[in-house]
DNA sequence: TATGAATGAGGATTCATTCAT
DNA sequence: AATGAATGAATCCTCATTCAT
């Protein structure tokens, strides 16, 4: 039945796409993507039909990924306070060791070519976050507020902790848990 | 050498920039800022010998609107809490109140066009939020961070519920209230 | 070297062809011929072995069907009108009735993609037609022109006079008869 | 006022248009076009902000020219055969001299590109063509059809010839003389 | 033989920047 | 200084044809 679609061309594609748009940026020529995963620029056509495409896959992908590692390995204590700091360690951590996922994530997030369904599907990838932040914030001083409202100030606390722990790698272990303890003030 | 002759012009194509960039992104054509501002395609070279040039200016124009609006009126009282109210009170409103300018400068933070020399002199913008910011914490359990991150840490806040006040209107106060209170509580 | 397999086929994609010209002109892509004739993109190669051959067979085989339904019905009676006059009728006729076939090879008669060859043997698919011209121009005035001179003014008559017929199908009848006439005043 | 669009660099476009699309036909590159008329690619879009708009002026210019020509130096006489042998022979003798012009208008003809508009511009400019037309049926055995049919039939009756007079320009005097004679028996 | 993925040379159009007026 | 035409590199995407399966 012909040479089937490779999944493998289609991975080393997005992995490509991870690499070019991280240090590029979103204007990369789909031209450089395709030659970056070993392809013809024709052939990044057939397995992304737009450009646009492509991004909200990729964009997926990275979402997803990066919502498994904050979740990897979050056991349901008793307690509340040592899954989220679990998941708050294994986030960022997971953020710093993939900087290119990450820079890329961050082109994507602002980007007017994502359209709302991926931006929604995004947010359900992070469901499992969500659920684990509601459970925090118990009736603490945040149980009125919408739970998206309080996922998005987490997300913005991690980003931006994320962004130091590069810069100052020395004291990257001392960022993640200050920032942390400064989320438990905020939730709890 | 001379500076340009007319400082209207400038100002006319730093807040066509603005609206522009703010609806169509980074990607939009200086042809489409110069004939917004009034000025002829070639004439908003003689005033930025760059695109380049002319988002850097623009953003540390905008960012210094940001802080300006931001501590405008924040009276040095003798407790702490009421300055860092106001300030953040202004702050959330001022964007809120200035869409495109908070759009454009959302675009112009992410762009590789702006130069770390740039990025310095914002933060330097916000020496006096970072001030404020300072007395805030005391000796509580943010004062061992560097201020920078802090800093950062306050400004994700911000944003993020400049995010959600915007798209839910009719809780905005609730939101920059609820917002303050989680900074507080982060911060002393 | 053998015939290729499928006759039908071969046909289901002359006729897809046919219509996809017709409606997309002569830059329709070869893929949407092959998958409107519910074929494989690469088979279509196995029986046109280029886009330009097709296109060539394409016009033989409507030339050749043309020029039969032309000559469908035309008895040898006595006299010579009579039997132009049937032909012309159901020459427009056919075209009337046939309009993607009819729009596929105008498109293909002005390509430059078609053989001085397939040009050559579509006059002789129009050789009977020929000859009944030259019966009716007996040694009338036209009797020293060539005679493809005067098939191609027959021709260029016929065509013009079906774009009106289709155009304004009300007095398609008329059309066809005022042109006969003139054409009738024409040869003999 | 900076530098005015000049009026023979649109010229040198059309000209190079007409050359170019007589030889390759309408899929020519705009590249070659503006390259053949001496201007660099982007210039070609200052002039024509589309490839389909310049496709669309250059019929009408073409279309025109040709009426102007065919119109040339048509004596009102007392009589109406010689104003339409005059006619004839200035149009096909246009035609034979300008085989470029001649064959672009073809391929411009039967084109998607034009648009309605267009084509009805091109009536327009062929009025005076079909007034003489009108003035020679008088109460003829055409008098009762649409004026537009019987010049689409004069039309293609001259294209036709035309063909031939390139194809054997030995007989070419003959040839226009022929079907003058053959189009006079039409109409009269 | 049939399939459809792979290829890569184009092709129309855009746009930052330069330069003649 | 101001204007807007000129430039040409760069970009996304298409498509005839080839080839692995």
């Amino acid at each position: 039945m012909a040479r089937p679609k490779s999944e493998d061309k289609r991975s080393a594609i997005l992995a490509a796409a991870t690499r070019v748009i991280a240090s590029q940026g979103l204007g990369a020529p789909t031209a450089t993507i395709a030659s970056e995963a070993g392809v013809s620029n024709g052939s990044l056509f057939t397995y992304f039909p737009t450009k646009a495409d492509l991004l909200n896959h990729l964009y997926l992908e990275l979402k997803g990924e990066m919502a498994t590692a904050a979740l990897g390995d979050v056991s349901a204590a008793s307690n509340v306070r040592e899954p989220l700091l679990a998941l708050w360690t294994q986030w960022l951590h997971w953020a710093v060791a993939s900087p290119e996922k990450r820079r890329a994530l961050a082109h994507l997030a602002v980007s007017d070519d994502i359209t709302p369904a991926s931006r929604e599907a995004g947010h359900q990838a992070m469901a499992g976050i969500a659920k684990l932040l509601d459970r925090s914030r118990g009736g603490g001083p945040l149980c009125d507020a919408p739970l998206g409202f309080v996922l998005a100030l987490m997300n913005a606390l991690a980003d931006t902790t994320v962004d130091f722990m590069i810069q100052d790698p020395g004291h990257a272990e001392d960022h993640c848990r200050v920032s942390f303890d400064a989320l438990w003030r905020m939730v709890s």
